[in-house]
RNA sequence: GCCAACUUAGCUCAGCUGGUAGAGCAGCUGAUUCGUAAUCAGCAGGUCGCAGGUUCGAAUCCUGUAGUUGGCUCCA
């Protein structure tokens, strides 16, 4: 008897029964066995060493396959299992996935493992990878699999293979002494495994609850070649240089100080950047139509009572009391614009009442928490809240796609990710109203030609909303923007409006974000242009620079009319020679320089320095300021 | 909040197994007036996060505490 597969040519290859991959790769040629990792058999992922099925399309895989990089990644956190095992013969291993850029794998251990223990795990690593251990598939069934978990003294294992339904039978890996319970599939032999590197350890709860016991998790990533594995080590180093942490206190824009735990404080430099994003948006407000509003900060409990923010919010928020009465600390801007909005009579004319505020939110974040500016205890949302009537929805949510796309584009942020979150379980309203409500969301988004990827059952229980992330320079994603439809803080607030036939009708407000907390924004965006911001962001636009004392006076001159001019300029006249002057401006990547010597005090002119484009040549200081006026004016990235 | 690590001059960091603190840059002073990424010299600057403890003696060891960092849980 023999079989028949197809392989991704479409010849057939004829093999006896029972053949494996390996059989095939070995039929092939020497060089394909050997860089044989895994098969595909009609689209499925299995072993290498699995047995083919007659007919089958068969795909080879070697590390240039995409796929292949998760088979190392996991084969990878075994080999790292394997290693812990040998040399921590106590430690108990619990689980060991794949994650995005490599792989963890968690141990109960009676001391959790310190930094100095990666390099010796990853000697013993290694180790194993030269004896080129052969990884063998040993199913098992589900109560042989507890016995021998429990055998081997395992008892976070036999957990897992608990939760598995009786008489389903469990599939695992053997690599010498090693075996891991497993879904595979695995590279055949440990020899496979090239390029790896424990990167952390971090506490990790089992089964990522807080009330379990916490485990020691270990980091590592994989790559098919050393080469790829620099590539990456490299990436995190530029991650690392762009740290928004490390850019703030280089580039003197914002500290932090235990007086005021995970909240900042943006020096000069980086309150112009703020203020400056703040009034990007402002204009905007103005062509889109929004009303800009300013609310209090603290406001009375019963206020939070009613929006519902103290039954289900109260352990972010900070609360205060004068008079013997109980105010809280606004975490949101949300019931301060109710209560404007039910202050007053409103038609149906006055919707979409777009209201805007930019009010410092303050949220209790508990204190393992806190990040940077990327998460912190006060910040503030380019906050809006639109009242609408039902059927406007879907043209407020076109509206405010245009504003998002101007916005993004603005920074430079090309790539968008959007996703829509559907009703959940738990919620609030008809169903009728879900369906229009996610059905205009859905519409608007189909028409403005953006894809979306679903989530369902994934919105709040007052109702949908969609999520707009961005890539950076680097590629990670970040969520800025949002916009969630409410219906129950109208209903809680008891908002109305009169319609065109005279009954009340209840608004819908639509809760929408574009840079989400300028805090976090401020973080973002200086990672992703890597403290260069551009020019009509800059702290300091123009920096202008006399070489000797002789032009000091011209130099003041040029200085005042940019200033006059309404540029943010640096009049360095120190005693100091230009080549060190432009290194400074340089570093703190200041935009444009100005070098002024006699020649250019005599005839009036400036000689310009970009900071990426190097000298720019001389010309009049009136060319100069049209045209950074011009690139200013117009927001150039 | 939980696990772990870190905290030395304004910044970046040295300071081996306990013997009582050091560099570069920044700052100040002086000299130099020098055309596109660091001019030279001098001076000054720290109760080694904070509070206890061990010790003849603690930046170094122990305990507690604060902040920060990497994760977990949570989240803009």
């Amino acid at each position: 008897m023999s079989i028949a597969v197809r392989l991704p040519d479409d010849s057939l290859r004829q093999l006896p029964e029972g053949a494996t991959g390996t059989d095939l790769a070995a039929g092939i040629g020497p060089r394909l066995l050997e860089a044989a990792l895994a098969i595909k058999q009609d689209g499925q992922l299995t072993d290498l060493k699995a047995p083919l099925r007659d007919g089958a399309k068969i795909e080879i895989l070697t590390a240039k396959n995409e796929d292949s990089l998760e088979l190392i990644r996991h084969s990878t956190a075994h080999l790292l299992a394997h290693a812990v095992k040998r040399l921590y013969p106590n430690a108990r291993v619990g689980i060991g996935p794949t994650i995005e850029d490599g792989f963890y794998y968690d141990f109960w251990v009676e001391k959790p493992f310190t930094p100095e223990d990666l390099p010796v795990i990853e000697a013993e690593m290694k180790k194993i990878v030269a004896e080129g251990i052969e990884v063998v598939r040993e199913d098992l069934d589900r109560d042989a699999a507890i016995a021998r978990f429990n055998e081997m003294g395992e008892p976070l294992k036999v957990e897992v293979v608990s939760g598995i339904p009786q008489g389903d039978r469990i599939s695992g890996y053997r690599q010498g002494d090693f075996y891991d319970l497993c879904r595979g599939p695995h590279i055949p032999n440990t020899n496979k495994l090239k390029a790896f590197k424990l990167l952390s350890i971090a506490g990790a709860y089992w089964k990522g609850d807080e009330k379990n016991q916490m485990l020691s998790r270990i980091y590592g990533t994989a790559f098919h070649s050393q080469r790829d594995l620099d590539e990456h080590l490299q990436r995190l180093e530029e991650a690392k240089q762009r740290d928004h942490r490390k850019l703030g206190k280089e580039l003197d824009l914002f500290s932090f100080h235990p007086q005021a735990p995970a909240s900042p404080f943006f020096h000069p430099k980086g309150t112009v950047v703020y203020n400056a994003l703040v009034d990007y948006i402002r204009e905007l407000y103005n062509k889109y139509d929004y009303k800009e509003v300013i609310t209090p900060q603290i406001l009375d409990v019963s206020l939070w009572k009613t929006s519902g923010h103290y039954d289900n919010y109260a352990e972010n928020m900070y609360f205060t009391t004068a008079e013997e009465r109980e105010y809280a600390v606004k975490p949101m801007n949300c019931p301060g614009h109710c209560v404007l909005f039910g202050s007053t009579k409103h038609s149906y004319r006055d919707l979409p009442l777009r209201i805007a505020d930019f009010g410092r939110l303050h949220r209790y974040e508990r204190s393992g928490v806190t990040h940077g500016l990327t998460r912190v205890r006060t910040f503030c949302q380019d906050d809006a809240h639109l009242f609408c009537a039902p059927d406007q929805i879907k043209a407020e949510m076109a509206s405010f796609l245009d504003l998002l796309k101007e916005v993004y584009d603005t920074f430079a942020f090309t790539e968008m990710r959007v996703a829509l979150s559907t009703r959940p379980e738990k919620r609030l309203g008809s169903d009728e109203i879900w369906d229009a409500a996610e059905g205009a969301l859905a519409e608007a988004l189909t028409e403005a030609g953006v894809p979306f990827k679903l989530n369902p059952g994934e919105g709040a229980f007052y109702g949908p909303k969609i999520e707009f992330q961005v890539l950076d320079a680097l590629k990670r994603p970040w969520q800025l923007g949002t916009l969630q439809v409410d219906y129950m803080l109208p209903e809680r607030f008891d908002l109305n409006y009169t319609k065109p036939d005279g009954t009340e009708g209840r608004p819908v407000m639509l809760h929408r974000a574009i840079l989400g907390s300028l805090e976090r924004f401020f973080g973002i965006l200086v990672e992703h242009c890597a403290g260069a911001f551009p020019a009509w962001l800059a702290p300091v636009q123009v920096a202008v620079l006399p070489i000797t004392d002789r032009v000091a006076p011209f130099a003041e001159e040029v200085g005042a009319k940019l200033r006059a001019a309404g540029f943010r300029v640096d009049l360095d006249l120190r005693n100091e020679k230009v080549n060190a002057k432009i290194r400074e401006h340089q570093l703190r990547k200041v935009p444009y320089m100005l070098v002024l010597g006699d020649r250019e005090a005599e005839a009036g002119s400036v000689s310009v320095r970009h900071r990426t484009q190097g000298d720019l040549g001389v010309q009049t200081l009136e060319a100069f300021l049209a045209s950074f006026q011009a690139e200013v004016a117009e927001r150039r990235r």
